[in-house]
DNA sequence: AATTAGTACAACCGCGAATCT
DNA sequence: CAGATTCGCGGTTGTACTAAT
């Protein structure tokens, strides 16, 4: 299977990007729209790699990117949202918008993991790629100074958590979840496509389509993550109960939430007879 | 004030899967 | 159908910044 050739070529920059070069990428994505990442930084004029315009775009120049101030309504969602689905940084950032994967790896790798953990909480390190053969990057840099609980300012996290404790010893590694987008939304989306007609990657317009992401076999890890952690159905969460709304837009993420779990089992469900 | 340790986050890397030729 | 190309993901690293000593 064919790779990509590796981007760090002579020649080309690397390393933090420079204002001149976003205003180009950035004019250049708002003329032409993204996609074609691989001759995207040659049209652009810029020295980059594909690979380096596309993640830029995507996790910092993005005009619909909120950064920084996560509240504690998307700290309880990121949290519950890892409990149910693991390292899947992307799924996790499609239900938190104008958050970036990248972000919320970032926050939970520098935040929430440890906070969960001075609080006495087993976070799980699910990395089933971790295996690879770059070394590991020791503990250089740990040594947490938990001497304080700290948990007067997050006893609802605390609430939460202990929640889901079953889910301490009955944790859930989902598999990995492969790519399955059904032709009807593929030729949904690209009938919708504007700009040069290039391969519609438009994430930023449309969201990430998390729905045709997800396998079926993810449809049972949530039915068990419901029955682990007590909630009868994934449809039926209690939203009310031992976490409660703070405002309208966490109970929007809730419902959309809710909406992609019912139309996975409505899939999996028409896709039964097809299984025998 | 200088040095050291810790933190945050942008960016890089390699891989698997989808798509193209 | 096979191989090549492209994309997106998640793990990891580099480094600027801050706090502690």
């Amino acid at each position: 299977m064919g790779r990509a050739p590796c981007c760090s070529k002579v020649g080309l920059h690397r390393g933090p990007w420079t204002a001149r070069e976003d205003a180009l990428l950035t004019s250049y994505i708002q003329n032409h729209g993204e996609g074609n990442w691989r001759s995207l930084p040659k049209r652009a004029g810029l020295l980059r790699c594909g690979k380096s315009c596309r993640l830029r775009w995507m996790n910092y120049l993005r005009p619909d990117i909120k950064r920084g101030n996560i509240g504690p309504e998307e700290e309880d969602l990121i949290i519950r949202l890892h409990c149910l689905l693991g390292n899947r940084w992307s799924l996790i950032a499609g239900r938190l918008p104008g958050r970036t994967d990248n972000e919320i790896k970032n926050y939970w790798n520098s935040h929430l993991s440890k906070k969960l953990k001075n609080q006495g909480f087993v976070v799980r390190e699910e990395t089933p790629r971790s295996k690879r053969s770059r070394a590991p990057n020791s503990d250089k840099k740990k040594k947490n100074n938990n001497n304080n609980n700290n948990m007067n300012n997050n006893s609802k996290l605390a609430k939460i958590m202990q929640s889901n404790d079953a889910a301490e010893s009955t944790k859930i590694y989902a598999p990995k979840p492969t790519r399955f987008k059904p032709k009807w939304l593929v030729m949904e989306k690209s009938e919708n496509m504007t700009g040069d007609g290039e391969k519609g990657t438009s994430e930023a317009s449309s969201g990430t389509d998390d729905a045709d992401l997800v396998s079926w076999s993810h449809v049972d890890h949530v039915r068990e993550f419901d029955q682990t952690v007590g909630f009868l159905d994934a449809t039926h969460w209690d939203l009310t109960s031992d976490f409660s709304m703070q405002d309208e837009s966490l109970e929007r993420l809730y419902n959309e939430y809710s909406q992609l779990l019912q139309f996975e089992v409505d899939v999996n469900q028409l896709a039964e007879p097809l299984m025998q």
